[in-house]
Formats: C-alpha cells, structure tokens, sequence
RNA sequence: GCGGACGUGGCGGAACUGGUAGACGCAAGGGACUUAAAAUCCCUCGAUGGCAACGUCGUGCGGGUUCGAUUCCCGCCGUCCGCACCA
C-alpha cells in the first residue's frame, strides 16, 4: 500500500513522451480497421490558449481514445488557423512581422496544447498560412472559377471602416462588424464571390439527413437561407407617368391571392424606377438620398417610421387595366431581397396597414375569417394574417388562400405580355453570395491577374502558389499588398503585356472551409485532397466547437465541400456527419471599491454566513463577489490553463471540465470544482494502490465462484462499464463522470471492508480497479497509465481495448418493485426477475402499507409495469 | 415582431420510452483522527409536522389527459439564444 500522494507533475511529462516517442497516435491511412474522425474547431493562434480551447479539446480527446479503445483507426488532427486581422495589427502595434508573430504564437500554443496530453496526430499538423496550404486554396479558387462558382462581380457590400474591409452578411452584427464593432457602411465594389447561393435548396435539403446535428443549428442554418415560396408578378406601368424607357415593376410576393386588396407599390430607394423617376423630381431625389444615408441599421430600423414618397408613377393591376396603384418609394424595402420591389396590401400586413394609415391610403380586406360575416369584417389598425375565405376579389371570392394562390397562379401564368408570362411561381432564397475579397495583406492572395488588354486572367497553375511578399511596410492605413512596391506588377500570362496582380485576399472563412478534407493527406504536394483517401477517412464523424459557427464557418464548409466535389477533389457532400456545440466557459467577476475588476489570481475568498467574502490579497480591502460571465480580458475573469496545470496537473483540469454542467451548457469555473476533482484524482490512486496491493494475493485464473460481496463488487463494475459506454457515446460527460463517481463509491466501501479479502474478492477488487482504471483513461489518460503500471497491466492503456461486458452480471436475479396505492409510494416488493404477475399481486397485496393505505376500499385493479413499478387502484 | 430552447434543493446538475424526483459533485453544518493545521474518514443536508415510526407538500404558475406527469396537451409568467423593415 502506497502512502505517497499522486504526482501529476512527475508523470504528466513522462507519459507525454512516451506516448510521443512511440507515436502511438499517428493515424495510418491504410489501416484497414473501421475509421473514426473526430476533429475539434482548430484554433487561431492569438498567442495563449484559453480555457474554451481546454474544453473543446479535452471532450474531443475523450471521444478520440474512447473510440480508439473500441478498435477504430481514430483520425485526431490539429492545425492552426492562421490568417486574419490580429497578426496585421501586432505587425502595427509592435513592429513584429505578421508571418513571425503568427508562427511563435503557434510555437507557444503548441507547446501549450502538448502539455494537456491531448492523444493528437501532430504528424498532420498545418497553419493554413503555410504556402503549402494556401497553393492548394488558390488552385481550387482557380477550378470554382471554370466551373462557375467563383465569380468577379459589382456589387453592394458591407464596409468595415475601421478595419478598412469588406465583410460578408453573416460577418456584419447588427449592422456593427464582427470584429471592430463599427458601423459598416455600404459601398459598391468589385469582388469576387462563391456562388453558394447555387446550393441554396441543397443546403436547405440536405440539413434533414444530419440527424447527428443539433437541431438548434441546423433551424438556425434554415432561417438563414430564408427559403420562401411566391410568386413574381411583372406590373405594367401606366405609360404617362412612367419615367422614359421603363415599361413594367417586377415584385416578389408570397400573398398573390391579396392582390386584388393591393392599395399601393413600395420600391427600394436605389431601385432603378425610383432613380429614373427622381432624374426630374428633386424632392424625391432629397428623400432617396436620406433614405440611403440612414442605411439599414439596427437603431435606425427600430426608431425610424415607415416612410415613403410618392413617385408619380402609376402601376396597372394586372387582373384589371382600368385599376392603377401608386408607386411610393419606402425606406422599408430592401433592394437586397426579391426585387426590391413590393405591393402593399394592407389589410392582411401589418407594415403596409401602418403605412396606409399614415398616408391615407386605406384598405380593402380580401381573406375574411371562417365565421366572420364579410360585411362587418373591417380592419382599421391591426392587420389580419390568419386563414379564411376569400372577399372583395371577384373571381377569387369564396377559395381558400391555397386556392386563390394556385388560381392567381395559373391565370398570370397564361398571361403572356411581350413575350414572357405577366406572373410566375418563384422560390426566392434570402441567403446571398459569399463575398470573399478582402482588402487585406495577412490572407491567401487570389490567384488572378488583371490584364488591361485581357481581362482577368487565371494565375497558371505551374506559378502557384502566389506567395504572399514579406517585405511589407504598415506605416499607413489599407492593404498593405497593395502598397508594396513591386509586388503586384506582373506580365500577363497570356499577352505577356503590363497587368496587375490581384491585392484582395480571400476571407478567413475560406482558409476553415477544408483544413478538414486537408487532413486527410496534408502531405500531398500535388493536389489539396488525394481523393480516395479523403472519401476513405471523411466524413468527419465527429466535429466539435462553438455554436458562435453555427451559421458561418459550418454553412461554408458545406457549400465548399459540395464545390469541391464538383471540381473533383472529394466524393462526398456533408463533411459533417455529427456535430457538436459546447458551451462556454464562464467565471465569476469581481469588482474593487474603485470600480475596476480584479482577477480571481489577486483574492481571497473566505465562507461568510450564508455567503462567501473575497477580499483583495494585497491590501485587504474587501471585493464584491459579481455576475458569472463568459471568460473574457476585459472582466478579468479569465483562468490561464497554465497555472491550473501547473498546480494541479492535465487530468484534474481536464476531468474538471467535464464533471459539472452538460457539455452543450456553459460550465463555470471555480476554484473549489478544481479542487473536488483534484481530491477525486487522489482518491482514485489511493484505491488503485489498495487494489493492487490485493490483486498480489488474488489466484491467477478467474475464480469460478463469487461470494456476494466479490459479486456486489463486479455487478459495480460491470454496471458501471454499460452506463460510461452508453453515455460517453452519446457525449454525456457529465453523466459518465457521476456514475464512475459511483462506482469508485461503491470499490471505496469494499476496500474499507475490514479483514483480509478472500480469494475471490481478491480477485474481484483487482478486476474493478482495472476497470476503473479503463473508464476513467479518456478523461484522465496520465492518471491511467500510472495507474495501469501500477495494476501490473501491460503495454499502455492508450492502445488497450476497452474491457468486455460480462452481461449476466446486469441482470439481477431479484428484484425490488416500487408499490404505489392510487399513484402514491407505499412501499417495496422484492420478487423474482422472472415473477409471474398472480404472484407479485399477492406480495403487494400481502404489505401492511398497501392493507393502511387501501384503508378497506377494495382493489379495482393493480398495475404492473414490468421490471419497473406495480400500483394499486382502490 | 418572428422562430427556438430552457425553468428541478443554497449552487451545478441527474432521472430510460409516462413509472421510487433530487444520482454525482460543490457549498454548508456536525463529528473522528491530530498538540495544531493540512490531508483523510464518518454523519446530516428540498420544505413542513413529529421524540420517533411516519405523514403532508414539493420539479416556474394555472388547468387537462392518465392508475400514475419533471416527462404528454392547452393557457400564462420568466430567462436565455438566433433572425429581424424578408415582401
């Protein structure tokens, strides 16, 4: 029996390299045992890694040697995602070069990430700001260009004035970028752009076979791509107050059966009708121009009135040529979505009743509820949107709204003018083209050449990859590629003339959209993916991260994986088979007297009655114990995982992590959790040690009788071993963690056993010590292979199997049924597993608490679940 | 505004498919060991009544379905998240 305390500090680093030096976690390609890829969102190197890296990292290392123990050849990468903003602003702020500071950060955090005894393939290892890399992102760039996906267009985009660059939709917060927090402003440009919306329905589609997907993610990737169903309707325009040349206004509508309740017709501010009406109206150029100036942003939507200004013109009701409709512009309509052009029918849209209202237009209700007499039907200030039966539309009168749409439908399919159909049925998607240039030094460069005589012209394959220049200055604002000296001046690859090279780099977000299928074959200098291995290791069947990615990185890589496959370099579709979003870490705050925040480092915390009193540990003076909130710089209530390993070694932390809230819940951080997990930690090797100390004594062959302790004992384990392989599959850490609690409970009552143990139970505690051992090894690997040598196993417990269930110790042979009287708990029945029904009646009924409980009243009936639970009715 | 999730002890949370509510941990209280501390071990720990056996109430609130509801249904209240002038 060991006396000494568990040192992780000792052994933490020496498992690490012998695992390392055996390189026991290199996945092999051609292994021919079943593949399990489990990947956790690579990290961008700021410099340290957070306690949200030792969460993510440490569920997806559990999953890793979990499955590596079932016998799968487990694929377990990591990479860096190296490119963005921050190494840009270092190279400003402290004069370090972008491409230095970025690969010692990676240099640390490795480093950093090694210390957690993380069961990583480091052989695959990449930053995707390696040339190695990027060549590959340029050639498929290159091969979406031929195949129609990426595209150079002009068009309106979000422009980050502070960071100086474009952002996509899905990077623009509440009208603020995701990154300065700015006011982006919008602004007409060239851009290249993928064209995911070619995938809209695809993606749409495909989000109901990822059953292994949250489902919150998956509803949220829906409304993102917003499908609608309508139909667009092309009004004519009366001829004398229409602007020169323009004959018609297209909308997009999904009521066509209100259009006979139309009252007006909204375009865009910088629709082309509005601005060919305002050539000769200075006053509606004046509301076009503030209408532009106050954007789209947040404070402006939930503060401005619905406005518009009436354009003059007359648009014709396409069921009736007599019947004309004004034409406002409205600063409510987006050019953005649809057309950007709408009809408005009050009656049934609140935001056309609001404006109607305001400008006097009125209304005419044409959906008339089930039971409402149509004559009293009158809508004054709150629109109807519910079912009912169509009014005031003469030919549509009396159909339901379904009716009315295909009816509408029909007869504006069958109108030709000109020669297209004056209306047609239209999907219309709200999810918009993926803008990827940005005016950025520190990204991929976009392999292209602007020719002034040829245009735009692909950079060859055989000069790829474009290499990012590294002798760059950022002594002023903006690209910095672009102001490099020599840089970008090239000869057309096709005339040999003057031409420039492309400065834009691509967005991050396309650097993250197949590091995945990278990993497959990082070694590959040829092509990105060699593609039978990749369609042999992927799908990810496991990827682990944030849900801040919910909508842009993991929508990304889905189209990019569809592209990809139409360019040949992957067969599959969904690169995520099962995703995961964990939560976040969170912690205390605590405020000083003066206001300031204080980090967890620099108090005290002492029990004061009911509560707790922190206290600053320099001077005394008395900190107010604040909110619990997301770990951040700014509350200073960040943890630095060195510290805590470096007190308290990997497997506390890492078990700490996993032992109190839900994975997919915020988990908070607290000293006194550290410290539960640290005692566990202890508590184990000491049982593992007494154990042992018996398994000496224990015969050498399985024992082929068990007294009832020895049997209590191994049902404990075995019971355990189902619960962990169960929960652990379904990712419910903090369950497993309870019941290996539970189990090293109940081994903790047979060691406290006095006397010597018999043979078998000899036997028995050496038996669940090992499987205990086992359980615990995902989440606390050192611990384990300690424990393993101390255990007498042999070779390492990272490549063991995982232990075989013995099933008949999960069966009981008797058991204890819950008596409930009329639904009530009254008692307990013990009978046979196999017990017929007639018998269990007669041992319920034979209870005193039943005969109390009944009080007399004669039994109606008695319900029995089996195995679970009998009830009484008097 | 639209969509979604959640609401269980002092706290984090557990509870299979409708079947013993509160597993496991944290905190707290009491005790043992110790000169003392640390470490360790034992006991108590939803509320309420009772010396106790035990009873009553209890999973946000109000109803419903059911032999039985934390779980299913309806209506509220609250918290959090996503989207948002989407035609």
């Amino acid at each position: 029996m060991t006396s000494e305390r568990y040192n992780a500090r000792e052994t933490e680093p020496r498992w690490q390299r012998q695992w390392d030096d055996k390189a026991i976690f290199a996945t092999k390609n051609d292994d021919v045992r079943p593949k399990y890829y489990v990947l956790e969102m690579f990290p961008y190197p700021s410099g340290r890694i957070h306690m949200g890296h030792v969460r993510n990292y440490t569920m997806g290392d559990v999953v890793a040697r979990f499955q590596r123990a079932q016998g799968k050849n487990v694929l377990h990468p990591m990479g860096w995602d190296a490119f963005g903003l921050p190494a840009e602003n270092a190279a400003i702020e402290r004069k370090v070069a972008p491409k230095a500071w970025t690969y010692d950060n990676i240099a640390s955090m490795k480093k950093q990430l090694q210390t957690m005894g993380l069961s990583l393939d480091w052989s695959r290892e990449f930053a995707t700001c390696d040339p190695s890399y990027y060549k590959h992102q340029q050639k498929m760039f290159l091969d979406f260009m031929k195949a129609g996906l990426a595209e150079r267009e002009q068009r309106k985009i979000n422009w980050d004035p502070v960071d100086m660059t474009v952002l996509a939709n899905e990077q623009v917060i509440d009208g603020r970028g995701w990154r300065s927090g700015a006011v982006v402003e919008q602004r007409e440009m060239n851009q290249w752009v993928f064209k995911i919306t070619k995938y809209s329905q695809e993606l749409l589609d495909a989000l109901d076979n990822l059953d292994r997907w949250p489902d919150k993610v998956r509803l949220m990737q829906r409304n993102w791509i917003g499908r609608s169903e309508g139909m667009l309707v092309r009004f004519a325009l009366d001829a004398a107050t229409a602007p020169n040349g323009e004959s018609e206004l297209k909308v997009f509508t999904t009521r066509p059966d209100t259009l006979f309740g139309a009252k007006f017709m909204a375009i865009a501010a910088d629709h082309p009708l509005a601005l060919a009406a305002a050539v000769k109206n200075p006053e509606l150029a004046a509301f076009i121009a503030e209408t532009k100036r106050q954007g789209t942003a947040q404070e402006i939507i939930d503060t401005a009135e619905k406005q518009g200004f009436d354009t003059g013109i007359r648009a014709i009701h396409p069921f009736d040529p007599t019947w004309t409709i004004p034409v406002y512009v409205a600063n409510f309509v987006l050019m953005e979505y649809g057309t950007g052009a709408i009809f408005g029918c009050p009656a049934h849209d609140q935001r056309d009743l609001d404006f109607v209202n305001k400008y006097g237009l009125g209304n005419t209700p044409v959906v008339c509820p089930e039971g409402q007499d149509p004559a009293t039907f009158i809508i004054t200030d709150t629109a109807y949107d519910g079912d009912g039966r169509m009014i005031n539309s003469r030919f549509l009168d009396g159909m339901t709204i379904e009716q009315a749409k295909a009816e509408v439908a029909k007869r504006l399919e069958g109108e030709i003018r000109g020669n297209a159909p004056v209306g047609e049925r239209k999907v219309n998607f709200r999810l918009r083209d993926w803008g990827i240039s940005r005016q950025r030094y520190w990204g991929c460069p976009i392999p292209v050449i602007h020719c002034e005589v040829c245009g735009v012209v692909p950079v060859p394959d055989k000069a790829l990859p474009v290499v990012l220049p590294e002798d760059v200055t950022f002594d002023r604002p903006g690209n910095a590629l672009d102001h490099h000296p020599t840089w970008k001046h090239v000869a057309c690859p096709q005339c040999g003339g003057k031409a420039q090279r492309e400065t834009d780099t691509m967005d991050t977000f396309v650097d993250s959209s197949w590091y995945f299928a990278r990993f497959t074959d990082p070694w590959n200098e040829n092509a990105p993916t060699t593609p039978d291995v990749a369609n042999r290791m992927m799908p990810v069947d496991q990827y682990i991260g944030g849900v801040e990615h919910a909508i842009l990185h993991l929508l990304y890589s889905r189209f990019f994986t569809r592209a990809m496959k139409a360019t040949g370099h992957i067969g599959l579709d969904e690169p995520f088979a099962g995703m995961f979003t964990q939560g976040m870490v969170v912690h205390e705050t605590y405020r000083k007297a003066d206001g300031t925040f204080a980090s967890p480092a620099e108090i005290s915390i002492v029990p004061d009655g009911d509560g707790r009193r922190a206290t600053m540990l320099d001077d005394g003076s008395v900190v107010e114990i604040g909110a619990i909130e997301k770990m951040s710089k700014s509350k200073r209530n960040t943890v630095d995982p060195d510290d805590i390993i470096g007190t308290y070694g990997a497997d506390t932390a890492r078990w700490f992590m996993l032992s109190d809230s839900p994975p997919d819940r915020d988990v908070i951080w607290s000293e006194e959790g550290v410290k539960g997990a640290s005692r566990f930690v202890q508590r184990l090797w000491r049982q593992v040690n007494e154990s042992a100390e018996h398994g000496k004594s224990a015969p050498a062959s399985r024992p082929t009788e068990f007294g009832p302790g020895a049997l209590a004992i191994r049902k404990a384990a075995h019971g355990a071993l189902h619960k962990v392989s169960t929960e652990i599959e379904k990712l419910h850490f903090n369950v497993c963690l309870a019941h290996i609690r539970e189990f090293s409970n109940a081994l903790g009552e047979a060691l406290a056993r006095p006397g010597t143990p018999s043979p078998d139970m000899a036997w028995a505690l050496n038996e669940a010590a090992v499987i205990l051992v086992q359980l615990f090894a995902p989440m606390m690997p050192h611990l384990a292979e300690e424990c393993w040598t101390v255990l007498g196993q042999s070779g390492m417990i990272s490549e063991a199997s995982w232990p075989q269930i013995e099933p008949n110790l999960l069966v009981e042979d008797t058991i204890t049924l819950p008596v409930q009287v009329n639904g009530k708990k009254r008692g307990e029945v013990v009978v046979a597993r196999d017990a017929q029904n007639p018998e269990i009646e007669a041992a319920v009924l034979a209870l005193d608490t039943v005969k109390q409980a009944l009080d007399g009243k004669p039994v109606r009936k008695i319900i029995i679940v089996p195995q679970r639970i009998v009830n009484v009715v008097g």
